[in-house]
DNA sequence: AGGTAACCATACCGGTCTGTATACTCGCAG
DNA sequence: CTGCGAGTATACAGACCGGTATGGTTACCT
């Protein structure tokens, strides 16, 4: 049983290696205009013309590169996805294996990740704006909260304990944007340490 | 120092009690027609002209009532914190005064509540579609975290433990519809069971 | 030389958005 | 009887929405 992410790190986490497409340069530079629009001000918020004039580009090549707005979504997300995984799993490797360092680390990437990107978490909010229906945006989400859990799961090797804390984690984004608590992370770092003992030093 | 509910309950949860604004008959069937629309559909996704129809009246009447759809959505919002509030405090007064079996009651109503409810919390979803600017329902969101914050920690008398519980409410809330993990709520209540020992039997 | 992928520029389509204007009916209180 | 608040009905303004159409310009590859 994994008690930590190492060579043994389990296949629910493996996904952050997938390649994402390759972009042509505009439409990197309308990935990324779209990205930061998204999130600062929402997807429905946003039209392609502004993504588009943003990006310096047209309409026509974003509709060529990517199909549709609905999809162009979804690669945000997918995209967003993949970086946090990548800065994350980056933190992790670089700390010491046992799991209270490696859960607390968790915390500590959280808040220094909110730190710059100051609307919470683009999933939920994603989530919020599209809801029901069949959008293609909705698997991306569902599947970056099962890693983040189980992530939790193959930190501690508990899936108990890995769900309590993907309650705290979840909780921490909300509270630090919605509830505008700036000390979230701090309160659930303190969350875990009193009330996970159990959570040794390797 | 409280330890649950009562005649001593702190000033923090008394705006549960003030009226909401009476309104005209149509009024009533407009905002009854946008909080379900809002709740479903989303606060962007739903238009003037859809709320009027669906309530059986004009666009014209809404205007006169409510001067902006902005206003609307604020009145939503705070008929919605209102009607939880009520909710939850007449079944914490029905039970047991124990911190204990109040916090887990706590969880249970919500629960209940999102039985029927299924997409998630209606003012973290206005958070992510609104945002940044002023727009006047983002006052009532805050209220409302900053008033189950205050609700923990006037159940359990240590805002310590009351924000762990703060944290793992909202995450319930996240993982029961963004996650689609119908377990959360069970989750919830056996993480305050096994990692908040210190609750007592009162 | 010819083909093709990528891109730019611009105009357009039908539809929807919030909000306003006009004009009418009804009930009721002074 | 008059005035007013409430409501109905409809039309409109001006902007924006996602998406499409047309046409022209590079650069590169065979």
């Amino acid at each position: 049983m994994p008690t930590s992410l190492d060579a043994t790190t389990p296949a629910e986490l493996r996904p952050v290696l997938q390649p994402l497409p390759t972009l042509t340069e505009a439409g990197t530079r309308l990935l990324e205009a779209a990205s930061d629009l998204f999130y600062d001000r929402g997807v429905r918020a946003v039209g392609v013309d502004l993504i588009a004039e943003t990006a310096g580009t047209t309409k026509k090549t974003l509709y060529d590169r990517f199909g549709s707005k609905d999809a162009l979504v979804a690669l945000y997300l997918l995209r967003r996805a993949h970086r946090w995984r990548e800065y994350l799993l980056a933190r992790l490797a670089a700390a010491e294996p046992d799991p209270r360092t490696q859960v607390l680390l968790v915390f500590d990437a959280l808040e220094a990740w909110m730190g710059t990107q100051r609307r919470g978490c683009a999933f939920v909010n994603a989530y919020a704006e599209l809801g029901r229906g069949d959008h293609p945006a909705l698997p991306v989400i569902r599947a970056e909260k099962a890693w983040m859990r189980a992530l939790f799961d193959a930190l501690t090797g508990d899936p108990e304990v890995g769900g309590h804390l993907h309650l705290l984690y979840e909780g921490t984004l909300v509270v630090l944007t919605a509830g505008a608590n700036p000390l979230a992370a701090a309160e659930a770092r303190r969350a875990v340490e009193v009330a996970l003992p159990r959570l040794g030093a390797g």
